[in-house]
DNA sequence: GCAATCGCTGGGCACTTTGCTCAGTGACGA
DNA sequence: TCGTCACTGAGCAAAGTGCCCAGCGATTGC
Protein backbone atom coordinates (compact mmCIF):
# COMPACT_ATOMS: atom_id res chain seq x y z
CA UNK A 1 0.00 0.00 0.00
CA UNK A 2 1.01 3.76 -0.98
CA UNK A 3 3.13 4.94 -3.61
CA UNK A 4 6.70 5.77 -3.88
CA UNK A 5 8.59 9.15 -5.18
CA UNK A 6 8.43 7.85 -8.79
CA UNK A 7 5.06 6.94 -8.74
CA UNK A 8 3.87 10.46 -7.27
CA UNK A 9 6.24 11.89 -9.98
CA UNK A 10 4.24 9.69 -12.77
CA UNK A 11 1.14 10.38 -11.76
CA UNK A 12 1.86 14.17 -11.58
CA UNK A 13 3.15 13.81 -15.14
CA UNK A 14 -0.02 11.78 -16.39
CA UNK A 15 -2.40 14.55 -14.74
CA UNK A 16 -0.70 17.47 -16.29
CA UNK A 17 -0.26 15.53 -19.83
CA UNK A 18 -3.17 13.07 -19.98
CA UNK A 19 -2.31 11.92 -23.57
CA UNK A 20 0.97 11.21 -23.14
CA UNK A 21 2.81 7.71 -23.98
CA UNK A 22 4.75 5.90 -22.36
CA UNK A 23 7.61 6.07 -24.53
CA UNK A 24 7.39 9.75 -23.96
CA UNK A 25 6.98 9.41 -19.96
CA UNK A 26 9.71 7.65 -19.73
CA UNK A 27 11.77 10.16 -21.13
CA UNK A 28 10.49 13.30 -19.03
CA UNK A 29 11.06 10.92 -15.61
CA UNK A 30 14.18 9.86 -16.78
CA UNK A 31 13.83 5.73 -16.76
CA UNK A 32 13.71 3.25 -18.80
CA UNK A 33 10.23 2.33 -20.86
CA UNK A 34 9.78 -0.58 -19.40
CA UNK A 35 10.07 0.81 -15.76
CA UNK A 36 7.08 3.01 -16.72
CA UNK A 37 5.01 0.54 -18.49
CA UNK A 38 5.45 -2.01 -15.18
CA UNK A 39 4.71 0.85 -12.38
CA UNK A 40 1.60 1.94 -14.96
CA UNK A 41 0.42 -1.80 -14.93
CA UNK A 42 1.27 -1.82 -11.09
CA UNK A 43 -0.71 0.97 -10.53
CA UNK A 44 -3.59 0.31 -12.29
CA UNK A 45 -3.39 -3.59 -10.43
CA UNK A 46 -3.38 -1.95 -7.25
CA UNK A 47 -6.41 -0.27 -8.48
CA UNK A 48 -4.62 3.16 -7.59
CA UNK A 49 -5.38 4.39 -11.27
CA UNK A 50 -9.02 3.99 -11.47
CA UNK A 51 -8.85 4.24 -15.07
CA UNK A 52 -8.26 7.31 -17.79
CA UNK A 53 -11.80 8.43 -17.75
CA UNK A 54 -12.68 11.53 -20.18
CA UNK A 55 -13.16 14.31 -17.77
CA UNK A 56 -16.98 15.61 -18.65
CA UNK A 57 -17.93 19.44 -17.99
CA UNK A 58 -21.33 18.90 -17.18
CA UNK A 59 -21.78 23.05 -17.48
CA UNK A 60 -20.53 22.91 -21.69
CA UNK A 61 -23.00 20.02 -21.97
CA UNK A 62 -25.95 22.28 -20.84
CA UNK A 63 -26.00 21.44 -17.55
CA UNK A 64 -24.33 24.63 -15.69
CA UNK A 65 -25.67 24.29 -12.05
CA UNK A 66 -24.75 22.09 -8.74
CA UNK A 67 -26.11 21.53 -5.94
CA UNK A 68 -25.86 19.37 -3.33
CA UNK A 69 -28.70 17.80 -1.57
CA UNK A 70 -28.90 15.79 1.43
CA UNK A 71 -31.56 13.66 1.93
CA UNK A 72 -33.46 11.60 5.24
CA UNK A 73 -34.33 8.41 4.16
CA UNK A 74 -37.06 6.08 6.03
CA UNK A 75 -35.67 2.87 7.77
CA UNK A 76 -35.34 0.19 5.52
CA UNK A 77 -35.71 1.69 2.71
CA UNK A 78 -32.30 2.52 1.73
CA UNK A 79 -31.91 0.24 -1.15
CA UNK A 80 -34.94 1.31 -2.88
CA UNK A 81 -33.81 4.63 -2.48
CA UNK A 82 -29.92 4.34 -3.76
CA UNK A 83 -31.65 2.34 -6.69
CA UNK A 84 -33.89 5.27 -7.55
CA UNK A 85 -31.45 7.80 -7.56
CA UNK A 86 -29.07 5.91 -9.46
CA UNK A 87 -31.90 5.69 -12.07
CA UNK A 88 -31.65 9.89 -12.20
CA UNK A 89 -28.74 11.32 -14.40
CA UNK A 90 -28.53 14.20 -13.15
CA UNK A 91 -27.48 12.82 -9.52
CA UNK A 92 -24.14 12.53 -10.39
CA UNK A 93 -22.69 11.02 -7.21
CA UNK A 94 -24.09 9.88 -4.12
CA UNK A 95 -22.60 9.27 -0.35
CA UNK A 96 -24.38 7.22 2.51
CA UNK A 97 -22.97 9.61 5.32
CA UNK A 98 -23.78 9.66 9.57
CA UNK A 99 -25.37 12.53 10.97
CA UNK A 100 -28.59 14.23 11.22
CA UNK A 101 -29.39 13.17 7.12
CA UNK A 102 -28.42 9.82 5.73
CA UNK A 103 -27.99 10.75 2.42
CA UNK A 104 -25.72 13.20 0.40
CA UNK A 105 -26.08 13.46 -3.29
CA UNK A 106 -24.42 16.22 -6.14
CA UNK A 107 -26.81 17.13 -8.39
CA UNK A 108 -26.74 19.06 -11.48
CA UNK A 109 -29.46 21.46 -13.78
CA UNK A 110 -29.89 23.24 -16.75
CA UNK A 111 -30.82 26.13 -15.00
CA UNK A 112 -32.31 27.05 -11.18
CA UNK A 113 -35.85 26.75 -12.77
CA UNK A 114 -34.68 23.24 -13.75
CA UNK A 115 -33.03 22.36 -10.20
CA UNK A 116 -36.73 22.61 -8.98
CA UNK A 117 -37.66 19.51 -11.43
CA UNK A 118 -34.72 17.72 -10.77
CA UNK A 119 -35.15 18.01 -7.46
CA UNK A 120 -38.97 17.06 -7.45
CA UNK A 121 -37.70 13.83 -9.39
CA UNK A 122 -35.02 13.03 -6.79
CA UNK A 123 -37.22 13.35 -3.54
CA UNK A 124 -41.17 12.13 -5.37
CA UNK A 125 -40.20 8.99 -4.18
CA UNK A 126 -40.93 6.96 -1.15
CA UNK A 127 -39.33 6.45 1.56
CA UNK A 128 -37.04 9.91 1.51
CA UNK A 129 -38.42 11.88 4.23
CA UNK A 130 -36.99 15.44 3.40
CA UNK A 131 -34.62 16.99 1.58
CA UNK A 132 -32.15 19.78 1.67
CA UNK A 133 -30.57 21.21 -0.78
CA UNK A 134 -27.73 23.72 -1.03
CA UNK A 135 -26.81 25.35 -4.88
CA UNK A 136 -23.09 25.59 -5.54
CA UNK A 137 -21.99 29.30 -6.51
CA UNK A 138 -18.59 28.98 -6.76
CA UNK A 139 -15.71 25.99 -6.91
CA UNK A 140 -12.45 27.52 -5.31
CA UNK A 141 -11.23 24.54 -5.14
CA UNK A 142 -12.23 22.04 -8.43
CA UNK A 143 -11.79 18.13 -7.46
CA UNK A 144 -8.05 17.27 -7.37
CA UNK A 145 -5.88 14.79 -6.48
CA UNK A 146 -2.47 15.76 -7.14
CA UNK A 147 -1.39 17.49 -3.87
CA UNK A 148 -2.90 14.44 -2.22
CA UNK A 149 -0.62 11.73 -4.36
CA UNK A 150 2.61 14.55 -3.24
CA UNK A 151 1.44 13.82 0.03
CA UNK A 152 1.66 10.10 -0.03
CA UNK A 153 4.73 9.75 -1.99
CA UNK A 154 6.73 11.88 -0.13
CA UNK A 155 5.26 10.15 3.24
CA UNK A 156 6.54 6.86 1.71
CA UNK A 157 10.16 8.07 0.88
CA UNK B 1 -23.62 24.17 -27.17
CA UNK B 2 -24.84 20.67 -26.40
CA UNK B 3 -23.78 17.52 -27.93
CA UNK B 4 -24.83 15.21 -30.53
CA UNK B 5 -25.42 11.16 -30.74
CA UNK B 6 -21.53 11.07 -32.22
CA UNK B 7 -20.15 12.91 -29.66
CA UNK B 8 -22.39 11.12 -26.91
CA UNK B 9 -21.14 7.25 -28.68
CA UNK B 10 -17.86 8.74 -28.32
CA UNK B 11 -17.65 9.98 -25.22
CA UNK B 12 -18.86 6.61 -23.95
CA UNK B 13 -16.78 4.36 -25.54
CA UNK B 14 -13.63 7.07 -24.40
CA UNK B 15 -15.11 6.48 -20.62
CA UNK B 16 -15.15 2.28 -21.16
CA UNK B 17 -11.93 2.13 -22.41
CA UNK B 18 -9.96 5.20 -21.74
CA UNK B 19 -7.07 4.07 -23.21
CA UNK B 20 -8.47 3.41 -26.98
CA UNK B 21 -6.79 5.18 -29.84
CA UNK B 22 -8.76 7.37 -32.34
CA UNK B 23 -8.31 4.50 -34.79
CA UNK B 24 -9.40 2.09 -33.09
CA UNK B 25 -12.27 4.44 -31.45
CA UNK B 26 -13.28 5.01 -35.46
CA UNK B 27 -13.77 1.05 -35.97
CA UNK B 28 -15.88 1.06 -33.56
CA UNK B 29 -18.12 3.60 -33.55
CA UNK B 30 -18.15 2.66 -37.79
CA UNK B 31 -16.97 6.23 -38.69
CA UNK B 32 -14.14 7.77 -40.53
CA UNK B 33 -10.70 7.78 -38.33
CA UNK B 34 -10.62 11.97 -39.38
CA UNK B 35 -14.12 12.57 -38.37
CA UNK B 36 -13.12 11.12 -34.52
CA UNK B 37 -10.39 12.92 -34.39
CA UNK B 38 -12.46 16.18 -35.61
CA UNK B 39 -14.91 15.48 -32.91
CA UNK B 40 -12.09 14.53 -29.84
CA UNK B 41 -10.71 18.22 -31.04
CA UNK B 42 -13.84 19.73 -31.11
CA UNK B 43 -14.95 18.41 -27.72
CA UNK B 44 -11.65 19.61 -26.16
CA UNK B 45 -12.01 23.05 -27.92
CA UNK B 46 -15.35 23.57 -26.45
CA UNK B 47 -14.56 22.36 -23.24
CA UNK B 48 -16.62 19.47 -22.71
CA UNK B 49 -13.78 17.29 -22.31
CA UNK B 50 -11.61 18.83 -19.50
CA UNK B 51 -8.72 16.05 -20.13
CA UNK B 52 -8.17 12.56 -18.85
CA UNK B 53 -6.37 12.56 -15.92
CA UNK B 54 -5.88 9.53 -14.44
CA UNK B 55 -8.30 8.44 -11.68
CA UNK B 56 -6.56 8.12 -8.54
CA UNK B 57 -8.20 5.97 -5.85
CA UNK B 58 -7.75 7.73 -2.18
CA UNK B 59 -8.23 5.08 -0.60
CA UNK B 60 -5.53 3.34 -2.47
CA UNK B 61 -2.80 5.66 -1.79
CA UNK B 62 -3.76 5.81 1.95
CA UNK B 63 -6.96 7.97 2.17
CA UNK B 64 -9.91 5.32 2.85
CA UNK B 65 -11.66 7.99 4.91
CA UNK B 66 -14.43 10.27 2.74
CA UNK B 67 -16.39 13.11 5.00
CA UNK B 68 -17.96 16.35 3.62
CA UNK B 69 -17.70 19.93 5.67
CA UNK B 70 -19.63 22.40 6.08
CA UNK B 71 -17.99 25.58 6.77
CA UNK B 72 -19.31 28.81 8.32
CA UNK B 73 -17.20 31.92 7.17
CA UNK B 74 -17.31 35.42 8.73
CA UNK B 75 -18.02 37.92 6.34
CA UNK B 76 -15.35 38.99 4.25
CA UNK B 77 -12.76 35.99 5.25
CA UNK B 78 -14.04 34.60 2.23
CA UNK B 79 -10.95 35.12 -0.17
CA UNK B 80 -8.13 34.08 2.62
CA UNK B 81 -10.30 30.90 3.53
CA UNK B 82 -10.35 29.91 0.12
CA UNK B 83 -6.30 30.29 -0.35
CA UNK B 84 -6.26 28.47 3.25
CA UNK B 85 -8.24 25.61 2.33
CA UNK B 86 -6.35 25.29 -0.82
CA UNK B 87 -3.06 24.99 0.66
CA UNK B 88 -4.20 21.81 2.53
CA UNK B 89 -3.96 18.69 0.52
CA UNK B 90 -6.42 16.74 2.42
CA UNK B 91 -9.27 19.18 0.77
CA UNK B 92 -10.19 17.70 -2.70
CA UNK B 93 -12.92 20.13 -3.18
CA UNK B 94 -14.26 23.46 -2.38
CA UNK B 95 -17.56 25.07 -3.29
CA UNK B 96 -19.43 27.65 -2.11
CA UNK B 97 -23.16 27.07 -1.77
CA UNK B 98 -25.92 28.91 -0.59
CA UNK B 99 -27.80 28.21 2.46
CA UNK B 100 -26.98 28.08 5.99
CA UNK B 101 -23.29 27.37 5.98
CA UNK B 102 -20.92 29.03 3.35
CA UNK B 103 -18.52 26.28 2.00
CA UNK B 104 -18.88 22.85 1.53
CA UNK B 105 -15.87 21.11 1.21
CA UNK B 106 -15.03 17.25 0.53
CA UNK B 107 -11.96 15.98 2.70
CA UNK B 108 -9.77 12.37 3.32
CA UNK B 109 -8.45 11.15 5.47
CA UNK B 110 -5.93 8.50 6.46
CA UNK B 111 -8.96 6.91 9.27
CA UNK B 112 -11.12 8.20 11.02
CA UNK B 113 -8.28 9.51 14.07
CA UNK B 114 -6.86 11.06 11.35
CA UNK B 115 -9.76 12.99 10.46
CA UNK B 116 -9.66 15.14 13.54
CA UNK B 117 -6.36 16.29 12.68
CA UNK B 118 -7.66 17.21 9.09
CA UNK B 119 -10.25 18.96 10.56
CA UNK B 120 -8.46 20.45 12.96
CA UNK B 121 -6.32 21.70 10.23
CA UNK B 122 -9.07 23.21 8.19
CA UNK B 123 -10.92 24.87 11.04
CA UNK B 124 -7.68 25.93 12.56
CA UNK B 125 -8.03 29.33 10.49
CA UNK B 126 -9.20 32.62 11.21
CA UNK B 127 -12.60 33.35 9.50
CA UNK B 128 -14.11 29.84 10.14
CA UNK B 129 -16.90 30.64 12.51
CA UNK B 130 -18.19 26.74 12.89
CA UNK B 131 -17.66 23.16 11.14
CA UNK B 132 -20.09 20.53 10.90
CA UNK B 133 -19.28 16.92 9.34
CA UNK B 134 -20.56 14.27 7.83
CA UNK B 135 -18.37 10.89 7.17
CA UNK B 136 -19.28 8.91 4.34
CA UNK B 137 -20.28 5.49 5.20
CA UNK B 138 -20.76 4.13 1.28
CA UNK B 139 -20.60 5.61 -1.59
CA UNK B 140 -23.33 3.82 -3.78
CA UNK B 141 -22.78 5.99 -6.59
CA UNK B 142 -19.48 6.65 -7.41
CA UNK B 143 -18.73 10.24 -9.63
CA UNK B 144 -20.63 9.34 -12.73
CA UNK B 145 -21.21 11.58 -15.94
CA UNK B 146 -22.08 8.88 -18.61
CA UNK B 147 -25.47 8.76 -17.75
CA UNK B 148 -26.06 12.31 -18.13
CA UNK B 149 -23.96 12.46 -21.56
CA UNK B 150 -26.48 10.18 -22.75
CA UNK B 151 -29.72 12.35 -22.05
CA UNK B 152 -27.92 15.01 -23.22
CA UNK B 153 -27.09 13.43 -26.73
CA UNK B 154 -30.50 12.49 -26.82
CA UNK B 155 -32.02 15.84 -26.10
CA UNK B 156 -29.91 17.22 -28.79
CA UNK B 157 -31.26 15.28 -31.69
C1' DG C 1 -31.07 28.64 -58.74
C1' DC C 2 -26.21 28.62 -57.74
C1' DA C 3 -21.88 28.89 -55.37
C1' DA C 4 -19.50 28.43 -51.09
C1' DT C 5 -18.98 26.15 -46.86
C1' DC C 6 -18.96 22.36 -43.77
C1' DG C 7 -18.62 17.75 -42.09
C1' DC C 8 -17.65 13.25 -43.35
C1' DT C 9 -15.35 9.59 -46.17
C1' DG C 10 -11.53 6.81 -47.63
C1' DG C 11 -7.08 6.65 -49.11
C1' DG C 12 -1.96 7.30 -48.74
C1' DC C 13 2.47 8.51 -46.57
C1' DA C 14 6.42 9.06 -43.25
C1' DC C 15 7.24 8.69 -38.69
C1' DT C 16 6.58 7.28 -33.94
C1' DT C 17 4.99 4.35 -30.54
C1' DT C 18 3.62 0.02 -28.75
C1' DG C 19 3.92 -4.68 -27.10
C1' DC C 20 7.02 -7.98 -26.47
C1' DT C 21 11.35 -10.25 -25.66
C1' DC C 22 16.00 -10.76 -23.85
C1' DA C 23 20.49 -10.31 -21.40
C1' DG C 24 22.92 -7.78 -17.95
C1' DT C 25 23.24 -5.38 -13.32
C1' DG C 26 22.77 -3.77 -8.63
C1' DA C 27 20.08 -4.21 -4.19
C1' DC C 28 17.97 -7.04 -0.86
C1' DG C 29 16.74 -10.85 2.10
C1' DA C 30 16.99 -15.87 3.28
C1' DT D 1 26.34 -16.92 -1.19
C1' DC D 2 22.35 -17.72 -3.79
C1' DG D 3 17.81 -16.48 -5.48
C1' DT D 4 14.63 -12.84 -6.28
C1' DC D 5 13.31 -8.46 -7.78
C1' DA D 6 13.34 -4.03 -10.10
C1' DC D 7 15.51 -1.50 -13.45
C1' DT D 8 18.25 -0.78 -17.75
C1' DG D 9 19.07 -0.68 -22.61
C1' DA D 10 18.43 -2.80 -26.76
C1' DG D 11 15.94 -4.93 -30.77
C1' DC D 12 11.93 -6.24 -33.56
C1' DA D 13 7.41 -6.57 -35.99
C1' DA D 14 3.07 -4.56 -35.82
C1' DA D 15 0.13 -0.88 -35.12
C1' DG D 16 -1.16 3.79 -34.56
C1' DT D 17 -0.44 8.83 -35.29
C1' DG D 18 -0.21 13.17 -37.61
C1' DC D 19 -0.82 15.01 -41.78
C1' DC D 20 -2.13 15.40 -46.38
C1' DC D 21 -5.48 15.02 -50.32
C1' DA D 22 -9.80 14.50 -53.50
C1' DG D 23 -14.56 13.56 -53.54
C1' DC D 24 -19.41 14.06 -51.94
C1' DG D 25 -23.78 15.28 -49.93
C1' DA D 26 -26.27 18.70 -47.15
C1' DT D 27 -26.85 23.33 -45.59
C1' DT D 28 -26.25 28.31 -45.92
C1' DG D 29 -26.04 32.67 -48.08
C1' DC D 30 -26.30 35.39 -52.26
Amino acid sequence: MGIDELDGRLLELLAAEPRIGVLEASRRLGVARGTVQARLDRLQGKGVIRGFGPDVDPAAIGYPVTAFATLEISQGQGNDVRAHLASVPEVLELHTITGRGDMLCRLVARSNADLQRVIDKVVGFEGIVRASTAIVMENPVPLRIIPLVRQAARDAD
